[in-house]
DNA sequence: GTGCTAAGTTTGGTATGACCAATTAACAGG
DNA sequence: CCTGTTAATTGGTCATACCAAACTTAGCAC
C-alpha cells in the first residue's frame, strides 16, 4: 500500500495539546505546577472539555502531565533526560567535580544572559525585576536566611534563562539547579555568611541586571562571567583546598578515555 | 507532602487503551486492519463514547493507531519506531526546537574548544588528530558514506569534548550527539550531499583543530562558533528549499496526478 | 487554643445525546 | 458502463449532567 502524505485536518486535540506542550516547554508552565481546571482551560482554548480532555490524557499518556481525580493535573517534575541520572548526582558530591560544575554554569549563564538581553520580551523583563528585587530585599536584610538567599539568587538566574527562549538551555539550566541545590548550597552558605561578599554580588547581579534590561548582549554575558568567576574564587579560596596552582594542575589532569565511566 | 504511592483508581480510559494495545499486540487487530466504529466498540468495551475515544487517542498519540475523519481508524502498518524518549518526540513534531538544539550546541561547542584548547594533554592531542585524519580521509573520498561520515564528525568533536576535561561538560554533550544521531541525522545528510559544503566543513573542522593543536583558546571557540553557525545557516536554507520543493510538487501534481505518491 | 471531624466546594472522571464534516457506498441518469 | 448526486457511515466536536475523589473550611470537642 501507498503512504499517507494527504492534506490532513488537524484534530483540534491535537492542537491543543502541541500548544499545551509548548506552554510547558518554555515555561508558562513550571516543573510540578498545578495547571488550571479542565473546565477554565477549555474556555480559555475556546475548545470543549471533552477536546480538552483528549489534549490532557495525550499528555499524560506521554508523560508529561499526571492527574489526580479532584486534586487537580500537574506538570511533571523532571522531563526525563540528562541530570536526573544517578551517576551525576554522585558527581555532585565529589568535590574534584564541583568546579567541574561551576565551570559549566559558567558557559550556560553567559549563554543564557546573552540570549536574555537579546530576547526577553517585557514580561520576561517584569519576571526577571521581579526576582531581582527579592534578591535585593534580601540583600538588605542584616540577618537574612542563607536558605532563603540561595533560592533567591537561583530563581533570578532561573528567571534570566527563562527569557533567553531556548528550551533545551532552559531546561539544562533546570536539571543544573536542582544539582546545586542539593550539594552545592551548603557551601554557598559559607559564601554568603562573608559579609564582604555580600556588596560585591549584589553588584554583580546588578551589572547582570542592567546589562539584561539594556538589551546589551555582550556585557550580560560577560557580567554573567565575573559573577560565575568570582564564585569560583571565592570557593577556591574559602575551601583552601586547592591554590590557584593547583587548580592549574587540575586543569591539566590526565582523564583516562575510560572517562567514560558516566 | 508524600509521594503520590497511593492506591489509584485506574482510569477507565486507560483499561480501555491497555485492552486494545494487547489486541493489536496479540493480533487480534493486525497491522493495517480496519477497527470497528467507535460507537461499536464503546458498546463493546460497556463504556462510553469519549471515554472509548480517550483510549484511541492515546493510541494515536503512541503511534499505535491512526484514524481519519470519516473513513474509520486502522492500526499503523509497522509498530517499530515508536520514540520513546520524550525530547525526541519533542523535535520530531516541533520543528522550531531544532533550532533551539543547534543554539545550545553552539554554546557547548564553544566552550568545548576553548578548553581543549586551554588544557590537552599529548594524549588529547593524539586522540584529536586521530579522528580529525579519519574526518579528513572520508573527506577525500569521492564517494563517501552519509552514515560514516556524520559519525566521523561526531566522533571528533566528541574528541574535543573530552579534551576540555570537563565532566559535566562531556556528559551533556554526549547526550547531545544521541539526540542529533537519532533524530536530525536525516537532515544533516542533506546538508552533507550539496557538494559545495564538503570544502567549507573541511576548512572549518581544520581552522578548529589548528586552534586546539596551537593551545589558541580564543581562535578555537570562534572556529567553532563560525562551524555551528555555518551549519545552522546551511540547515534553514535547506529547509526553506525544502518548502520551495514542496510548493513545486504541489503544482505538479495538480498538472499531472500521476506524479502522486503509490 | 489545639486538633479532629464533617460538611461543602472544587475538580477530574464518566456518561448521554446531539450535531457537524469527511468519507464511502449506493443509486439514478446519461 | 461511466458519472454525478444522494444517502448512510463514521470520526470530530460540542453541551450538559452527574459521580467520585480531593481539597477547603468551619465548627465541635477537648
Amino acid at each position: 500500500m501507498m503512504k499517507y502524505p494527504r492534506v490532513k485536518q488537524p484534530r483540534i486535540s491535537d492542537m491543543v495539546m502541541q500548544q499545551l506542550e509548548s506552554m510547558i516547554l518554555d515555561g508558562t508552565f513550571n516543573p510540578g505546577q498545578k495547571l488550571p481546571p479542565e473546565r477554565e482551560l477549555a474556555i480559555q482554548f475556546e475548545v470543549s472539555r471533552p477536546s480538552l480532555r483528549e489534549a490532557i490524557q495525550k499528555l499524560v499518556a506521554r508523560g508529561f502531565l499526571y492527574s489526580r481525580q479532584g486534586g487537580g493535573t500537574y506538570v511533571v517534575e523532571e522531563i526525563g533526560h540528562s541530570f536526573s541520572d544517578p551517576l551525576l548526582q554522585l558527581l555532585s558530591s565529589h568535590d574534584e567535580f564541583k568546579y567541574d560544575l561551576l565551570e559549566f554554569r559558567d558557559a550556560l549563564e553567559g549563554v543564557s544572559a546573552y540570549y536574555a538581553a537579546l530576547r526577553s520580551t517585557p514580561e520576561d523583563k517584569q519576571r526577571i525585576t521581579q526576582h531581582f528585587d527579592s534578591l535585593l530585599a534580601i540583600y538588605e536584610n542584616m540577618d537574612p536566611e542563607l536558605e532563603a538567599e540561595a533560592e533567591a539568587d537561583a530563581a533570578f538566574h532561573l528567571a534570566i534563562a527563562e527569557a533567553a527562549h531556548n528550551v533545551i538551555l532552559l531546561h539544562t539550566m533546570r536539571g543544573l539547579f536542582n544539582l546545586l541545590k542539593e550539594s552545592i548550597v551548603a557551601n554557598l552558605s559559607n559564601l554568603f555568611e562573608k559579609r564582604e561578599s555580600r556588596p560585591l554580588l549584589k553588584a554583580q547581579h546588578q551589572a547582570l541586571y542592567d546589562a539584561i534590561m539594556n538589551a546589551d548582549p555582550e556585557r550580560a554575558q560577560q557580567a554573567a562571567h565575573e559573577h560565575l568567576a568570582f564564585v569560583e574564587d571565592s570557593l577556591l579560596e574559602l575551601s583552601r583546598m586547592e591554590t590557584r596552582k593547583e587548580r592549574a594542575l587540575r586543569r591539566a589532569r590526565v582523564l583516562n578515555p575510560s572517562t567514560s565511566l558516566i
